[in-house]
DNA sequence: TTGTAAGCGTTATCAC
DNA sequence: GTGATAACGCTTACAA
């Protein structure tokens, strides 16, 4: 691999010119230049990036940190890593359920050591205490961070307006001339939930919630509750679901009961995982804009790294869903 | 942070010692390790790792080049970062859907730009002849590569047995009294293909391949051919699908035609993908070793940066299947 | 047992 | 415009 020392001797030139030629940000003559340049080239030259972060003391790596394994979080890391790589950066990932108890301060403590332009922390969407715990720390140890549909509201992160979403999927079920509409989810996720009561309350309904009372019993699985389900004394004619897992539970389950999709009853999930497409019937659901979340993180983290200003309203987006309608609604 | 330099000041003795006395490998008296071993611990201090990567001339950055973004590769990503971790080398992503057009060469210019200490190849299962190209160039660039999932035989990959798993799936569906068991698959991956017939031909029976004519037609979707299954004038009471998510339009459109499962049918998938728990009924398949997968191939690419010697039957390996039985068959 | 000094490949300062 | 030269923080011959 050549070095910037091989193409000075080459184009008979000093080392110094030949940086100033192929960074192009210092005065070099033209001639001198194109010579380098073709040099460099023939040379299949290119900069070690070790010695270049030595030198200026910057690291192009950001850290990216996941608790959960799953396609949604992967689609969101790819858009990350394409809009990372086209400013010159690299993504590396830390994959917390490879660490063990105290795993939050091994987290930190492996981030420190390496030393990254910035960080991504892909939250597990349910320890608001956790992220705020480790925004402090980074800032405190001046790395820039950006979170990942974090729900405390006090640290930097890119959201997803869940809410809206939920709204959105069910004015469309309303706009079907659907009556009853229940929500069946977790009271984990506000988010969902408040969009559910909005729409309703636009509505001029009154929600109906399918949390049962039992609820509290983890060892019922949700088929279990989507059975529970079917056999309601009065049946709605809608359900938006949690997510499309759940979703997916409760239409097989209606299926076995006998009762018909969407002509009985609509079902809408959320998530859009790429397994929604082939339920039967195609499940209609709320699209998690993935891709664009890993985008906007980048751009957001690359500003903060670049030293910038937050803007007045803070750093922090929430990105659109997309009510992707399919056949169960 | 703090320095190599700092510590030495603050034990009073030379950064050469400091240096010794961290590594342990070279003789420094008790008492001083001690002392630089409390300063050091005091200070925080953590080794720049961008300086030892430029003076060792060692990376200890692992590439992972991906096509598929999807959970599968999620977890074999993740059991590939942990074993990484454990020997101090960090992972690094590049997906190669935000490459463009003449993707390969771009994707080996960026990994040589990158000098990384290794590569592995996420490969798509589909294009053997480009894993051989890869291979062969990272080889030339004199790049220690593992690939994942190759089709090609004459590069290092890690491979599941696929054969193996279908050919186990279709005896326990005999096991359990089927009489006509047929598979659903495409030809493009014969692995699974083969081990069906295996097994058939284990069982003394003629094979029932459900490939119907006009598959070539690509804007048919997988749950049209159900649909075309659910048709047939003598339904087989088993059917072996090439995937869980084949197999999740089957059931839903099993059901759709009232066909009792696992009564009437029962129906194998393959991957385990987390929904699979979640079908109705639960679907039983054949479990990819994800975790194994991404841990055996950390194993290969590190002994192969070492330096090893190829053990006799060449770095590649293959791993077994697990069949999940659920309620489905 | 410990210290001195060179060097990894780049970037940056300064004088010519 | 261009060229010596120092410096980034670490590792490692070699000397003491």
């Amino acid at each position: 691999m050549a070095h910037l020392k091989d193409i000075a001797r080459a184009s008979k030139v000093s080392i110094r010119t030949v940086s100033r030629a192929l960074k192009g940000n210092g005065y070099v003559d033209t001639d001198v230049r194109q010579r380098v340049l073709r040099v460099a080239k023939s040379f299949g030259y290119s900069p070690n990036l070790t010695a270049r972060s030595l030198r200026t003391g910057k690291s192009f790596d950001v850290l990216a940190a996941l608790w959960h394994v799953d396609e949604l979080n992967m689609a969101k890391l790819a858009g990350l890593e394409g809009s990372l790589r086209h400013h010159d950066y690299q993504l590396s990932c830390l994959f917390t359920s490879a660490f063990g108890e105290d795993s939050t301060k091994q987290l930190l403590q492996e981030i420190l050591r390496r030393r990254p332009a910035g960080v991504v922390i892909f939250t597990d969407r349910f320890s608001p205490q956790r992220d705020c715990y480790i925004a402090r720390s980074l800032v405190q140890a001046g790395i820039s961070y950006i979170m990942v549909d974090s729900v405390a509201d006090d640290v930097d992160s890119v959201r997803i307006d869940r809410s809206q979403g939920v709204y959105d999927a069910v004015l469309h079920l309303a706009a079907g001339g659907r009556q009853r509409i229940a929500y069946w989810g977790l009271t984990s996720d506000s988010t969902r939930w408040v969009g559910y009561l909005r729409a309703m309350q636009q509505l001029g309904r009154s929600p109906i919630c399918l949390e049962l009372e039992d609820l509290g019993d983890d060892n019922l699985s949700w088929a279990t509750y989507g059975r529970k389900i079917t056999q309601l004394s009065s049946l709605p004619d809608a359900i938006q679901v949690f997510s499309d897992s759940m979703a997916f539970s409760l239409l097989g389950t209606l299926h076995a009961a006998g009762i018909q999709i969407p002509q009985q009853l609509a079902a809408v999930g959320f998530d859009d995982r790429p397994m929604a497409a082939l339920a039967w019937p195609p499940l209609t659901t709320v699209a998690q804009p993935c891709r664009e979340t890993g985008a906007a993180a980048a751009d957001i983290l690359l500003q903060k790294i670049a030293g910038a200003e937050a803007p007045p309203q803070g750093w922090s987006r929430t990105l659109p869903t997309r009510l992707v309608i399919r056949e169960s609604a």
